[in-house]
This record gives structure tokens, sequence and C-alpha cells, in this order.
DNA sequence: CGCGGCTATTTTAGCGCTAAAATAGCTATG
DNA sequence: CATAGCTATTTTAGCGCTAAAATAGCCGCG
């Protein structure tokens, strides 16, 4: 920190000198071990120690060709689900001995940043969220050739991809909604441009309303599907449209606790008048009172799933392009 | 992403030659544009868009000795609160042309692994939350001549510091229970290791107990600051501490929030029979019924400004080492 | 005791970029 | 029209590391 006139941190060749051996050792004593001896290793290692040593990653990856470092780009990571998600990409890189970077992505701009940024640093690998993602994005990607796996969204992937089909998702949402004996069934939206696995829904759940000879007009969007101000704003916007609504399908738990909390206040029964499904299974859902019926993926088998493709994909050639985590609909009170 | 056996991607001078210009033109094309001519610059970056070259900043960091890159150490970030900080952070860097990179760091081991990392990419500067490291880490950073601003907690830093004085606001906590005239004031504390800027808050809690002549020992603890069970924990061991508590102060809003919850399901009073102070100002203290009185912080701000510390580090002499954002009571139904 | 077959270590030769120095090409000036 | 004083561009010389090739040192065996 201070010392800020201090000629340079240490280098290898420092560290080399100090132990008595090549620059050529100290390298291997730190990333092949195994090709010292080991009385050489930990003369090298108090050394390094001694002078405080880190290795530049700049020289080394420069050198090397490669780099041992996953990146991810990701949107505001602002609920449980999204944490277990990172955590598992997290575990999964200390699994492999890698070091997972993160760089925030809310919008189509930055992602592409954060890509250049990870192509740049020759990452071994990149995790993107879903399968929207800016033209140019999408050429820098295939220009180089670093292994990517699109997650949480399954489709059309660039290279790889894990997640789960939000579609069977969505239908088997509504289906419990119908075989609860509800008519009048809602699904609140999210259109912001970019948030792809909200703007998958509304089509899907058409088709099983129509199939269940059903209103399939009953939507209505939030603004901001991880704010708890969206539940109430909803609900009323689900009122105006039609004032019979027996069920609901919300796009995160988030928006189904607000609902919840905002009904309990205006003394409409959950689950007794409104149905209401949440989506996500965050920390919440299983809390609140009622607590949330909601969809469940598996966040962090599709973390720790993303970064084992990406290990895989240069050894054996026979890995998997397309993992399927699933989703559980979990059944509590509110529906 | 597939070609794999590509024999690497376009270089520097791949792109000169595709320019008729040198390798160094197009260096300057891109960092330093004033020094090339406008037609050259764009016949430069026709080249490179055409190439799908994208620079690799192992070799312009390792040439340069330093890089654009701040790197941030962050705990689970599963809250509004950090939200808006990272946020801040991100900002900041966009603000200074940097590129921010987030690590998790929920243990200390995780910590130290993060700023080796950092100081191997010769990050521009580094963030950490709180100022309780491993001495391994400490070691490193002084060794290192990075630009450091230690976050959220003030204290002794060892180079910058930016946050709020916890215990002023653990004051201004119990002082607004006192003014309301509770007698029987009891603090929700955690104390995993790490988690410094929980276990300051015990000692500041009983000196203004006992100043006020008041009880000082309704202190429990919780394993989970941040989980929707530890609401109903803390209330249980609580009372059974104490039948007659009369107020609260949370670690969270989240163990606030669903504290709230757990009363309303036995019947207590909130605010009448207990009032309970929140922490942190997240989304929901201000959705939920009754709304939480809490302590927010400014993490945004807070953000924001530990960029703007480490850029103006070395620039002017006189930038300010240690920044208070201070922090607000807000009141709300809860207490 | 000389030589193949080891293993541990060193030497060699860059990786792709940029700071700094050198050069080329131009204009204004006496 | 030679020269100082520019600006735009190129040349030079590494940054700190690692893959691969070369070497040194040692063992056992015929």
């Amino acid at each position: 920190m201070k010392p800020s006139r201090g000629q340079g941190t240490a280098t290898m060749q420092d560290v080399a000198d100090a132990a008595n051996v090549s620059a050529m050792t100290v390298s291997n004593a730190f990333r092949h071990p195994h090709r010292v001896q080991e009385a050489t290793r930990l003369k090298v290692l108090e050394a390094a120690f001694e002078l405080g040593y880190v290795p530049n990653l700049a020289a080394g990856n420069l050198a090397a060709g490669k780099s041992r470092v996953i990146g991810a780009a990701v949107p505001s990571v602002r609920n449980s689900s999204f944490y277990k998600y990172v955590t598992g990409l997290q575990e999964g890189c200390e699994a492999h001995g890698h070091k997972l970077i993160v760089m925030l992505a809310d919008t189509m701009r930055q992602e592409r940043e954060a890509v250049e940024t990870f192509i740049g640093l020759r990452a071994a690998g990149i995790v993107l969220i879903g399968n929207d993602h800016d033209p140019a994005t999408v050429d820098l990607l295939g220009k180089s050739s670093i292994p990517l796996v699109e997650s949480w969204l399954l489709g059309e992937p660039l290279d790889m991809a894990i997640g789960y089909h939000i579609d069977e998702a969505v239908r088997a949402a509504c289906r419990h909604h119908v075989a609860a004996g509800r008519r009048r069934i809602a699904l609140v939206g999210n259109d912001r441009p970019g948030t792809r696995r909200f703007r998958e829904r509304p089509p899907v759940f058409r088709d099983e309303m129509r199939r269940a000879g059903l209103p399939d007009n009953l939507i209505v969007d939030v603004d901001e599907p991880h704010g708890f101000s969206s539940g109430p704003q909803a609900l009323d916007a689900l009122l105006a449209l039609d004032g019979e609504i027996d069920a609901v399908i919300c796009p995160t738990d988030v928006v189904a606790a607000s609902m919840v909390f905002e009904c309990a206040r205006r003394g409409i029964d959950v689950p007794g008048r409104i149905a209401i499904i949440g989506w996500g299974d965050y920390e919440i859902a299983s809390t609140i009172s009622p607590s949330l019926t909601t969809v469940k993926p598996h966040p962090w088998e599709m973390g720790h799933g993303a970064i084992a493709m990406l290990m895989e994909n240069g050894s054996a050639g026979h890995s998997q392009r397309t993992v399927d985590t699933g989703f559980e609909l979990i059944v509590r009170e509110s529906g």
C-alpha cells in the first residue's frame, strides 16, 4: 500500500537468486511441484515467502498462453437464488484449482465489456446468463476459442448450456392452479430488454390457458421483478383487469411475497380467495405466512455444473453440450 | 468457442499488417487515440474489427506494469444493501474507465486468495470489506504497493477506509428505544469469525445500556444474520432469556423482518408489546407491515467513494485517508 | 568402467504488448 | 533553401514468466 516508491515487487528471478536456483526451478516449484525435489521446493518457498513474492499472473498467462481464471458475467446478484448459483460456480472453480472472477452485467453493453475483459485475460472459460446477447458479444465469442457456458436458460446455445426448461415450469405452475380448481388465472411478467427468462413465459402461459379452456389474457407487467414494491403494483393492476382473479403466477418470490403482504394488508385471503405461486424458492418463501408455493430451479447445481462442463470441454471428446438441471414445484400454503 | 484448433487469436501485429502500419500505431490507436491521425485510427479500428482482434490484457499489463482493473473481494452478496454497494463500485469504475472484477470471499482463506489474485493481476486498486483480515493477507498487502480501501467499517485502516461508525449507530438505536420508554432492550448478535461488523456491537450496546441504568445482558446470537430463519430463532432465545423484553435491535433487516413475521404468527403485537429495529434498510424494510424502523448506511456512496479514493490516491497528495459516509436511523412502524 | 536410462535443473527462446527513443515528414522562418 | 520545431509513426528493448530443449548428475548393468 504505502511504500508506493518501492522499486517494484519481487520477481521470480529475485526468488531464484535468494534460493540459489534458476528462475525455472522457482516456476516449477509453484506450478509443477512434482518436478522439483522436496528440499529444493522448500528452499524456494521460504525464499518466496521472505520476499513477499506474488507471481505476476499477467506474465505467467502471457507466457503460457492461458490462465486459470474463469470469468462469469452476471446481472444483479440480489436474491438467494443467484447467490447459490454464484456459490456453485465458486465451489466448482475451487474444486478444479481455478479462480472465479465475476463482473456485473445488468445491461448488454456491460455484458459485452465483461466478455471483452475475459477474452483479454485469456480466461480458461466464460459463463454467461441466458442466451440473449448483443450481436457484438456473440461475434467476439465466436472468434475466440474460449469455452463458453450459457446458463439458466436452455435454448440454442452458442457453445454449451446448462439450465432448465422454463416453458415446462410455466406449464407445471398453470396445471397446478387448474388442478386446484382455479378458473381465472393470471401471470405477472416483466419485459425489460435483456430479461429473456421472463419474456419466455407469456406465450407458454397463453397456450396452456387456451388448452384448459380458460381466459388467456390475464397478464400484467411489473417494472422491477426483484423489488418488494412490485407485489402491490401487480395486485392493483390485476384487480383492475379482472376483479374475480383467483390465482396468480409471479415472476419471482419477491413479487409473490410482497403480494402476500399486500393481500394481508387488504384483508384478501391467501390462498382462500387468491392462490399465489412464486418463482425461485428464495429463503423468504418458506418463512412468511402463508408460506409460498414456488417453482424451484437448482441454482447451485447449475453453477457447479457450468464449471464442470468448462473443465471437461477440452479433455474428453464426449462432453455434454447441454445439461438440464430441472426444476421442482414446491407446494406450500399460498397456493 | 468451438474452433479450438484455431492457431490462436489475432495479435496486434496481425492488425498492424492488415492496416499497413506498425504494431505501435495499433497500440496507440487503442490506448492514446490523440496520438494518431483520425484517418489512421479508423483504418486500424476497421482492421481490428475485421479480424475480431481483442487486445491481450495479460501482455498489455505486463508491458505497462499496470492494469485498469480494480479488484473487490466481497462476502455473500445476498441483500439489497450489498447490491447497492457493488453497484456503487461498478459505477465508480466505469466513470474512471476502469473495470471492476469481483471475487467471492466468505472466508478469510478466500479473501487471501482473492488478494493474491488481484496482486498477481497487478490491479490498479483493491477493495475489501471490513478490517479483519488474515495476517498473511495483511502481509501481502503491505509488501505490494497497490492502493487499498477497506470499506463499511472505520477503524485503523491498513491504507484507506470508507464506511460509518457502527458504534454511533448502535448508540443511536439504543437511545431511540430508551426515548420511546422501553426498559428491557435486547440485542441480537452474530459472532461467526470474520464478521467483525457484527462483533463490534455488543460492547457498545452494554455500555449504552449501563449509562441508561438498564439491564445490559439481554444479548443473544444467531447463526445466520442473512437468513429468514434467524428471526424466529432469536425471538425464542430472547423470550427464554427474559419474558418481559420490550425492544430488540437486530443485526440485519432480514432478521428483523422474519422476527416481525414470527411475532404476527404468535400474536405478539409489534410495536405494542415489542419494538423491533432492523439494520440495513433493505427493500423489505419498507414493504412489510408493520414496516421496519432501521439503521440505514449509505452503501452506494461507500462503493462509489471507495473507487474515488483509489483513483485520487496516486494523483494529488491531498487525498483523504478515511471517509465517513454516515448513517441514518429511519423510523417506521416497528419501533 | 562405459553407456543407456533415469531424474533434477538450467538454458534458450519467445508470449503480445507498450514506454521511450529514434526517425521521418512536414511547416514556418530568417 | 537550410534549419529549428513541430507532429505522426516506427524502431528498439524489454516487462516476468513458462514450454521445450539441453544439460548435468546419478544409477545399475553388462
